[in-house]
DNA sequence: ACTCGTGTTAGCTG
DNA sequence: TCAGCTAACACGAG
């Protein structure tokens, strides 16, 4: 299930195989994955058009498309939001199959045809298909990219100081937010405060600035490191993500709980976490 | 049978 | 209007 990582080998395969192929059909007929969805919609704006570039920001992917012949402008923009199941599957026109996106080794069974939730039919007889047995994938036209915040792999510290720190909200929902920094997902913001010895409750207030920096290096290495291993789930402290798991680091017993309406990990020991004693009611600093 | 989930978002509240 | 929270979405896996 893709976070950051995944979603750039998906857009890096569209990229390297997707490109210059003349879309001679598509498949736009499921209700739910094509938004706004009118069947035929997608087919009618894309139909006699290639993809010309393919972009990321965060989790979302946006594809450019060329024009239907020479004189015409540019086609509009193809959206695709991989979701929580969602992978990119190319065929070349020989048959080659090639994916990207969910790690098809956690889900190996034989690909349901009824799983395509989107497809576009090339010319050279091969295909680009959203594969996603969830259906909370989403192809869209023309998407709005500057919902999203900056890109968590781009975002500069001073700016991602100022994003993250800012409100009470914990620390663990500030990252899940797309729109104040884009690509972080459940698992990724799991590694990183357990990587920066922060507990995902913390009100992003209570941050200090050591905090917020040492938050800063986790994201980069966090990013670095599950791009390097194959996505988000390779995270040291992700295997530990279970009853009875223990610290890689310190071996003490992980927490379970929910954060930000999210399924949530910490080590019970490193990541602890407990308000300044200004900040409690004078019986509860008493007991401290 | 029943619960959970690596994501997003509409809709509600203060 | 904004920050924050919750339920809903869909469906396979355990």
């Amino acid at each position: 299930m893709p976070e950051l990582p995944e979603v750039e080998t998906a857009r890096r395969l569209i990229a390297d195989l997707g490109l210059g192929r003349r879309i001679a059909d598509v498949d736009d007929a499921d209700t739910f994955v094509c938004r706004p969805h009118s069947p035929g919609k997608l087919r009618e704006a894309l139909t006699g058009r290639t993809l010309t570039a393919a972009h990321r920001r965060g989790k979302a992917m946006w594809c450019e498309t060329s024009g239907v012949d020479s004189s015409a402008g540019p086609g509009p923009d193809l959206g695709i939001h991989l979701g929580m199941s969602g992978r990119i599957v190319i065929v070349a026109a020989d048959g080659w199959v090639a994916e990207g996106g969910d790690p098809p080794g956690r889900d190996a069974q034989p690909r349901k045809a009824a799983w395509d939730r989107f497809t576009l039919e090339f010319a050279d007889g091969g295909r680009l298909s959203l594969f996603d047995k969830r259906r909370l994938g989403r192809i869209q036209l023309n998407p709005d990219i500057d919902a999203l915040g900056p890109d968590a792999g781009e975002v500069a510290l001073a700016e991602f100081r100022a994003l993250v720190t800012k409100g009470t909200i914990a620390v663990k929902a500030r990252l899940l937010d797309q729109s104040k920094i884009a690509g972080v997902g459940n698992l990724l913001a799991d590694q990183m405060l357990w990587k920066a010895k922060i507990s995902p409750a913390t009100p992003v207030n209570h941050l200090r600035r050591q905090d917020a920096d040492r938050l800063y290096r986790a994201l980069r290495s966090v990013l670095e490191s599950a791009a390097a291993r194959g996505g988000a789930h390779t995270g040291d402290v992700i295997a530990a993500r279970r009853p009875g798991g223990t610290c890689p680091r310190c071996g003490a017993e992980m927490r379970h709980g929910t954060v930000g309406g999210r399924s949530t990990w910490w080590c019970s020991r490193e990541q602890a976490w407990s308000a300044p004693a200004s900040e409690l009611l004078p019986e509860a600093a008493s007991q401290r």
